[in-house]
Order: structure tokens, then sequence, then C-alpha cells
DNA sequence: CTTGACCCTAGAGTATACTCTAAGGTCTAA
DNA sequence: TTAGACCTTAGAGTATACTCTAGGGTCAAG
């Protein structure tokens, strides 16, 4: 199949694949005379791997672990991929603590303020960040925890 | 007081307060014969003020709206400044919910795997990526979410 | 033979929030 | 007077993961 193909039935883009081919992540098993990229069932295989890592949060760098464990299983031992998952849940149990916590200040933040069309003149929400009273975080929060969204 | 300073009594770095600068968050209040910056004050309120905001996960565009709305309370409501703690607040939640799932999906993956020094032929993790049995996410997930850090 | 859907490459752009560099000027204390 | 700490600017670099563009080639149907 062709990389329109590949892309349909593994939920990436073409745009995508092609990028994944330039980090080394995949690639297409063999070349039309046109130097179309094909690809084969196992190379959709491979796609839906990734696609399915990139979900559970893995990052590409992990799921070229991931691909390099797959790709010679034999070599590799458990250890190697449930490392990998463990570092990963840490992260993302860090990462809810962080977001909880800055929940709970917002909440406290957001509580006080009438929200009304009154002047803000008083509005607390303003004042508490003016002051930062009783909306202090215990601990530093990793900032990209609370960025803004990237994607639609 | 020079940036230097500022930077030390905010927990700024200059490069930062001279960045929020270029993005007309702060101005120095006035300028040396020699064109350093020279803050008041009031300018250690503000940075004092964006700093919080941004612990609290608002992004420099919603510290701007903070901001201006501080500038001249009269001529702004509460409702104003609680919309965008409500919104922040829903998408914090969203997060937290988002992580909350793929938590449980990564600790299935993981679970399942000895994480001994056995061969990876038959390791759990390698085929729950393959058939992606067991961990699917219920809904789609705000990738960034999930997203590698980017701090330390 | 042309239209439209597909494919190719290299490279730039997007998002956010910094963070740093280069090349230089200023100030203070010994 | 000179070292060292501080300040200035414009602009590039960092991180991650895409996403898109320009400019071109390929292919099947009508």
């Amino acid at each position: 199949m062709k990389i329109g193909e590949l892309a349909k039935l593994s939920g990436l883009s073409a745009h995508t694949l092609r990028f994944y081919e330039k980090q080394g992540l995949i690639q297409a098993s063999a070349r039309s005379e046109s130097n179309y990229r094909v690809y084969s069932q196992g190379d959709l295989a491979t796609a839906k791997f990734i696609k399915r890592s990139r979900e559970m949060g893995f990052s590409l760098e992990e799921v070229e672990v991931f691909l390099s464990i797959r790709a010679d299983k034999p070599a590799h031992v458990c250890r190697e991929a449930k490392d990998i998952a463990q570092l990963k849940i840490a992260d993302v149990q860090q990462k809810i603590e962080d977001l909880q916590q800055v929940l709970v200040a917002l909440h406290k933040l957001s509580d006080a303020c009438c929200g009304g069309n009154e002047s803000a003149e008083f509005c607390s929400i303003i004042e508490a960040l003016e002051d930062g009273e009783g909306l202090s975080l215990t601990q530093p929060i990793q900032q990209s925890v609370v960025a803004k969204e990237q994607q639609a």
C-alpha cells in the first residue's frame, strides 16, 4: 500500500508518517518505480504500535526504544521495557499531583470572586494574585504541566 | 532598583524580565542616564503578580488580561477575571482526567510485565502495544497533557 | 490530453515560554 | 586604572512533535 492508505489505516497522517521516517521510527519496506513509498502489513502494525505508544504518553524517544526491543526481542529483557513504563508512571503521577495542587489553588482563587458585573475594584482574584495570600503552592510546580495546550 | 535586584526580589530572571517587557507585560518605570532600566516598588509588585499568576498555571496571554484589569479595575468587572479562572479550572480538570486515564492504562501495561532479566521474547508490554488489547483509552487524549516535560 | 487525486523532497513554520549569545557600554572598589 | 560585576540590544537557540508549503512528478479515468 502507499502512504495515503497506510495513513488511513493507521490513523496517522501521511505527513506524520514521513516525519516519523525522518526520525528513524518507521521505514517503508520498499519503493515503487516512481519512488512512492510502499508499505507492508508489517509496516501497518508498526505504525499502529507507534500510535498506541504515543497515546499512552510515551515520547518519540521512548517509542524508539520500544521499537528496538520489538525489532529484536531475544536481544532484550523485560526490565528495559518495564523501566520505561515505570518512569512514565511516576512522571504522570507527579503531573497529576501538581495539577491537583494547582486546582486547589485555582478554586481558592475563583470561589472567592463573585464573578458578576460588579466593578473589579475589589475583585478577590486580582487581590489574591497581588498579595499571594492563601494560594501559595506548597511545592514548585513543573510549569509544563499547566502550560496551555498546543493541539486542537 | 536595577534589573538584577528586581530579579532577585521577584524570583524572575533578568532575562525573563526583559522578555516579559518585550511581550508588553511589564515596563521599567524609568531609565537611568546610562540607559539602565530603573524599577519601582510598584514594578516589583507587578513582577510578583506575574510570577504568581504563572505559578497558578495561567499563560502569558491570560496574565496580560489580568494585568489590564489590575491596571484599571473600575473599568472592568469581576466576571472577566472569574471567566478566565473558571476556564483554567476546567482545563486543569480535563488534564487531570486525561492523565488519570493514561495512568490506568500505563498500570495495566506495566503490571503485567515481570520486569526481570528474562528475554523480552514474550514481554507483555511490547505485546500490549502491539495489539492494543485492554489498554484502549476511552477517549482521545490531548497529547500535550502527557508530553515530556521541558524544564528541569 | 487533461483533470484531479495522489505521491516526492527539502525546508520552513507553529506553539509556548523562555534562555542564551554576541558584542558592547557602565560602574565600583582596590 | 583595571578587573569584575553589572547593564544594554537584537537576534538566535531550545524543547517537542508535528504541520505545512513550494515546486515538482505520477497515475488512472473520461
